[in-house]
DNA sequence: TCTAGGATCGGCT
DNA sequence: GCCGATCCTAGAT
């Protein structure tokens, strides 16, 4: 039987929390229709220490202020003028912490299927700028479920956060990024990672 | 009010 | 491997 994550899933340790989220499932209710998807790659964001976060430094903006929410506050914002990326808030309220979703495993006509990419996440289950700051614990339009999944810790991949070389090699360098193993690498961010760092310098 | 730059992607060479 | 699309946000002025 599914279950919805509740407050308590979301109200703890944002590395616990990302951990946990792989192999759980977006269901978003769009327009009468249900639209799953397992959560097969995540980042976590540590708040104001955390460089890498939009809330850096201890920064508090309008667009931040979900980050601030109770975990489980849903995080959508623009990058680079044309994505929409999802987050959720995770951590008590007041702290700048969230989990940023990389990949789906979706089920279409011809079998089950990865969406890499984060923006790729938003795209397919139509998640939008209307999201931002819904509740995913109470909300109709979108929330989590655990419908039993279990990764087992040999099927985790760890590593370095994508597309934060901004931040400094401290931060871009630790291994917040979790994957299922068997969910295909985005190699391809891999690689242009290591293109815009190398042409910083 | 202005400006720089970004938690990206896909197409082209 | 490189580059353009495209626009919002935040900080500077």
């Amino acid at each position: 039987m599914p279950r919805r994550l509740g407050r308590s899933a979301f109200n703890r340790p944002t590395l616990s929390v990302a951990r946990e989220l792989l192999g759980k499932v977006i269901v978003r209710s769009h327009r009468g229709r249900r639209i799953a998807a397992m959560i097969a790659e995540v980042e976590a964001y540590k708040g104001p220490a955390d460089k890498a976060s939009h809330a850096a430094g201890g920064r508090r903006t309008a667009r931040v202020e979900p980050l601030y929410g109770d975990g489980g506050t849903v995080y959508v914002y623009l990058v680079y003028g044309l994505h929409w990326l999802l987050n959720f808030s995770t951590a008590a309220r007041g702290r700048p912490e969230g989990v940023l979703v990389r990949g789906i495993l979706v089920d279409t006509a011809s079998g089950r299927k990865l969406v890499a990419g984060p923006s790729n996440v938003t795209w397919h289950p139509k998640i939008s700028k209307k999201l931002d700051g819904a509740d995913a614990t109470v909300s109709r339009d979108m929330w989590i479920e655990d419908r039993g999944m279990r990764i087992p810790a040999r099927s985790v991949t760890r590593g370095p956060r994508i597309g934060v070389e901004y931040a400094g090699r401290y931060w871009a360098a630790k291994p917040w990024r979790f994957r299922i193993a068997a969910a295909p690498a985005n190699e391809k961010d891999k690689r242009k990672k290591g293109n815009r760092a190398r042409s910083r310098e």
